[in-house]
DNA sequence: ATATCTGACATACGGTCCGTATGTCAATTG
DNA sequence: CAATTGACATACGGACCGTATGTCAGATAT
């Protein structure tokens, strides 16, 4: 064998632990995963997992930082493709929506995560996918294209509508039939914060 | 002592354990909630609970239908009292954003409840408040007020803006200071529902 | 190179909690 | 008044979390 150094297994089973605890949470919540289980699916303990994380929820804190990150990566992606800023606004809004049809995401980020770690504005992740959201806002508003309101607010409401119209769209019972409808209202809704005289 | 009617006595505890159940998942989150503690607190013991409500999901279940049913009622109040539709479905969005201050309601009805029952439009309970806010964008499409888009995605969308504000006043350092900013974002975001030449 | 030490992880244990199976007694019924 | 029902208490088994202790590979010092 040869001597690997500590480090970089440590960081490893740091990995191997996050990703392991990806597939639990997503499938049977937060609540319902065994911890015992999840560790021996990558032939682990309990030990190393108390080691690194400290406890559950630092896993789960560990697990929503990765994922949230994965978002905030993404929905800026689609909002460099967009052609300006306010369309910008709209794409990621879909995004968003689209985002959340993702089981490991609706599960763990936006359902979990609030519940056991609280606020999602408070937690290490910063909530990366909402920060992306109130940069584009504060934009469009210094460059007059929004109305004056307060930046944060307008990015927590249109994340909060996309939210749960996606949470709208995963459960029902045609997802494909019900998704146009929600980014309909979506869009619609947004025209609200256009300045006045400023349409599309 | 007077001998008391065995469907009296029975209706009593199940009123007795839904108001602790209240209390304790309010204060504590309905995972980290003991049902001996629960239980003991009315003087009772788990043999009551499980006889009444099948197991602890059971329980989260009636504490829902009944604070979700309070805040269809008071919203229901509220959009009685506006002038019109319109400025009653404005009203009814305040009052979501001040019921999800209540630390009750938030933690049981928007964190834990979609958590561990499910999507709300499968509960039992029915989601009584947002069906309170598709009637009113219901009769607002029909009168031409608002655009044509599907009523239960409006309704969802706007109730969704609402709840997201209301977690961000409530978890911010000022609540009374953000409180007005949340408002008024909501209101102009709203305004993107109105139909084109409709103002006010 | 060898001895010592550090620390990442495994193992063992205690405490708590849930759900069920069984027991009990008051209230009802004939 | 005897029999029965059923609402609730009690007892038990299984699972899980968090911690305390043990162990051994790898790092460090001489």
């Amino acid at each position: 064998m040869t001597p690997r150094r500590r480090i970089e297994t440590m960081e490893e089973n740091r990995t191997k632990l996050i990703s392991a605890a990806r597939r639990a949470f997503a499938a049977k919540g937060f609540a319902a995963a065994s911890m015992d289980e999840l560790t021996a699916d990558v032939g682990l303990t309990r030990g190393a997992l108390y080691h690194n994380f400290g406890d559950k929820k630092g896993l789960l804190a560990a697990v929503v930082a990765q994922v949230d990150g994965e978002m905030a990566e993404r929905a800026q992606e689609l909002g460099a493709v967009a052609p300006n800023d306010w369309e910008g606004l709209l794409a990621e809004g879909s995004a968003y929506i689209e985002m959340a049809l993702d089981p490991e995401v609706r599960r763990i980020v936006l359902l979990d995560g609030p519940a056991f770690l609280g606020d999602p504005t408070q937690w290490p992740s910063q909530n990366a996918c909402l920060e992306v959201t109130k940069q584009i806002v504060s934009r469009l508003i210094a460059n007059g294209i929004m109305k004056p309101v307060d930046d944060e607010a307008a990015a927590r409401l249109l994340n909060g509508a996309a939210l749960n119209a996606a949470l709208w769209v995963a459960a029902s019972d045609e997802p494909s039939a019900v998704l146009p409808k929600a980014i309909e209202a979506f869009c619609a809704l947004a025209t609200g914060l256009l300045a006045e005289g400023k349409p599309i």
